[in-house]
DNA sequence: CAGATTTCAGTGGAACTGACATTT
DNA sequence: CAAATGTCAGTTCCACTGAAATCT
């Protein structure tokens, strides 16, 4: 990267679209990196998240929330039942789902995971006071809001 | 995704990292579901708008200014140079270079992807008042100004 | 010689598509 | 029957690695 961004066209320096690619691609890095340190990677945490807080899930449900393709779930899963860090059986009162719980080995993961992730996101938005920080999530959220919301009744 | 982000887990719904990468995502859509309308991808894009703002550069130049690896901008360049979109000779004052030149047609794409994007940004940020987008812009400039940064004099 | 440039072959994460069998 | 679920095979985009050949 070097001197890159100093560099970089301001075509593309004042474009959104670029400039949240380029920060996503920044905060990969770090979120990533750290979650290697333990052999996880980011849809890892986002399942693990998600069952912690609704409770046993089928794989679609997991999807839906994490927004993982349900294809991809599947070996995200493996893995994670590799690790110990969750079971997974058929559920009996509809045979088609399979329901994924959290292992106590799963929870006490998570909860070093949300520590390490609370320092990344210090890392990552290590310029920003505590009042911008909570502009930037608010901001971002709306956008995000908005086009979950299109999706459903596009314009 | 239907429900999904109205079900995303807090964890992940209050992440700036997360909030980052699916915001990218959606924008990456967006911008990505445009640019193929005329055959091309992103870093199509990123490299015409360098050429413009800084004239005939080498390929590494070009790579350093958008982000884009030189080994990829093999292939980028070559696709824009069977589009007629830009020229490729050899530097003759440095032969391990070549000169990478934007044609009369480059200009004229460029001028027309320009306005798509910007309308694009539009869809992208629209439920964001002209100051937020200003707002958002300002922070996330900052945030990757500050990476640029670090990796140069890492701390 | 060290260093920069272009190119090629290949890797890996992540989102996505299409299909299939099973079950509701 | 239509729709949902879990699974598999394969694709696309993008960032990245490693190495070779050429040139300064």
């Amino acid at each position: 990267m070097d001197l890159a961004d100093r560099h970089a066209p301001s075509r593309l320096r004042t474009l959104p679209s670029w400039l949240l690619n380029q920060t996503a691609l920044v905060a990969s890095r770090l979120v990533g990196d750290e979650l290697a340190r333990v052999g996880l990677r980011r849809p890892h945490y986002a399942v693990m998240a998600a069952l912690q807080e609704v409770g046993p899930a089928s794989q679609a449900d997991l999807g839906r929330r994490t927004t993982i393709d349900r294809s991809d779930m599947v070996a995200t899963l493996d893995e994670l039942g590799e690790a110990g860090l969750l079971d997974r059986a058929p559920d009996p009162t509809d045979r088609r789902r399979n329901l994924v719980t959290l292992t106590a080995a799963g929870r006490r993961r998570l909860r070093q995971l949300d520590r390490t992730l609370a320092d990344v996101q210090g890392e990552l938005l290590a310029p920003l006071s505590a009042g911008e920080r909570r502009q930037l999530v608010a901001l971002l959220t709306r956008v995000l809001d908005h086009h979950a919301a299109t999706l459903r009744s596009p314009s």
